[in-house]
DNA sequence: CGGCAAATTGACACATCTCAAAGCCTGTGG
DNA sequence: CCACAGGCTTTGAGATGTGTCAATTTGCCG
């Protein structure tokens, strides 16, 4: 098998717009870093000024905020495709950090690359720039979820965006998924305790027919947890319209 | 007195980056449609396509996210000087609404405008990007404050941020800024019930030298208040640095 | 003065946290 | 192959935090 390859990112691309063969040549050919990170290995760190930006290619990641007391809070999950660091090439310098969860392999790309992109190539601009607006989007359902649903109906929210972006770029099939994370991440995720998830969950696997053994996401039936969470895939962007 | 400008505009870019004097001269130009929207009134709606942008040039507006039951969660407010709707641009479905918090005067500038900087104006278009992926790290630093801080905390943080961006663009002054703003509404910011946020509010006037009168947050001690919520400016992006 | 909208209070139910102890599973060394 | 260590998951119990409901009070405006 040859090594992961920047398919996701550009299938990422084209379930939204078209691209051209010269963009797609374009992002085929990024000189790329690439490099694997265990679980919790931070691969960007808060407050540093990366000069490089990177795309998750397997595995996932997450966005941390790291508070005094050392909690922290996630933000965001990110999947293969994702140019998850984009947002360093303008923040110039970071508000968070960006780790591992479970073995996750990234590639590398020198903000150069993207200063070139930025000045010669308005339409794999755009893209860019709608990638990381989409992030917004994701952080704000996520912030609806936090604030104003109950924690059954955020953890089945959270499957259901996670499903539908990995279905999307393939990453799924089956109702099913990789997730190899722990009740403690996923605790950070919504803001709670390590004891109050395991309790959700518990009632979401004998309720909402969901399951997951720690390492697998089985969704038994998928419109029911879409229902029961309110989930909406539209702050998701998945319509092909010219950006 | 003339009308409102784009001068806070302007400003929220000098602060974070060198405008040229083109650059200055393009955004002044902008064909605008301005409007006064009260409170409570939707100026851009959750589902539609819109076909401008809007950019706050007095009052304050917030960003809402709706649930099936009525209840709504506020991702973001903004200050003049915001280009609240540039996500709009991107996204071309709106996944959330915004709407005015006390009388809020904007301004709408079409999507050719926007398309025309992004084919001709590499930098500019960079400085936009930048300012959606600062909407990003405040929504992250929101989701931060409502997972892992305490309610007192939380309002702390707010007022520290709206006092530090209204302060960045000249409209706040001696420890004070406008926050004509319902508890109810805070409640909706917090993700919490308005009962509880007016317990809250009590507390932290008696324990931590800020006032809020409903009208007018009143800040006696920046320091303290910045610090017992755990407050670092630098997700703002406040330095000055070529993008 | 009368009428509202918003702020405040009180009482009580329910949700969530913390602390601490068990139970489970897996990899390792003997 | 078994015992044990370490990391997760699960449970229990009691302390706090928050929500809900309903009544009161306050402030502003016609």
């Amino acid at each position: 098998m040859e090594p992961s390859s920047l398919k996701p990112l550009i299938d990422f691309f084209e379930v939204r717009d078209n691209l051209s063969d010269a963009e797609r040549q374009i992002l085929s050919s990024l000189p790329l870093r690439r490099h694997v990170f265990q679980r919790n290995e931070e691969m960007v760190r808060a407050h540093t000024q990366p000069r490089e930006s990177c795309i998750v290619l397997k595995g996932l990641a997450a966005r941390a905020v790291y508070m005094q007391n050392g909690a922290r809070q996630l933000t965001a999950v990110h999947v293969p495709g994702d140019f998850v660091d984009l947002h360093a090439f303008l923040l110039k310098v970071m508000d968070h950090s960006v780790v591992a969860l479970g073995e996750c392999e990234v590639a590398f790309v020198p903000h150069e690359q993207l200063m070139r992109i930025s000045q010669e190539q308005p339409h794999l601009t755009r893209l860019f720039w709608m990638s990381t607006v989409i992030d917004a989007a994701i952080h704000r359902a996520w912030l609806a979820s936090i604030g104003r649903r109950s924690p059954e109906q955020h953890i089945a929210h959270l499957f259901c965006e996670l499903y539908t972006r990995l279905e999307t770029i393939g990453f799924a099939r089956g109702m099913t998924f990789g997730f190899p994370v722990t009740q403690s991440e996923v605790a950070d995720m919504l803001g709670l305790s390590l004891v109050h998830v395991n309790r959700t969950i518990q009632q979401l696997r004998s309720k909402y027919f969901v399951n997951w053994d720690g390492t697998t996401v089985h969704i038994k039936d998928f419109d029911r947890l879409a229902e029961f969470s309110e989930f909406d895939p539209s702050y998701l962007s998945l319509i092909k319209i010219p950006r």
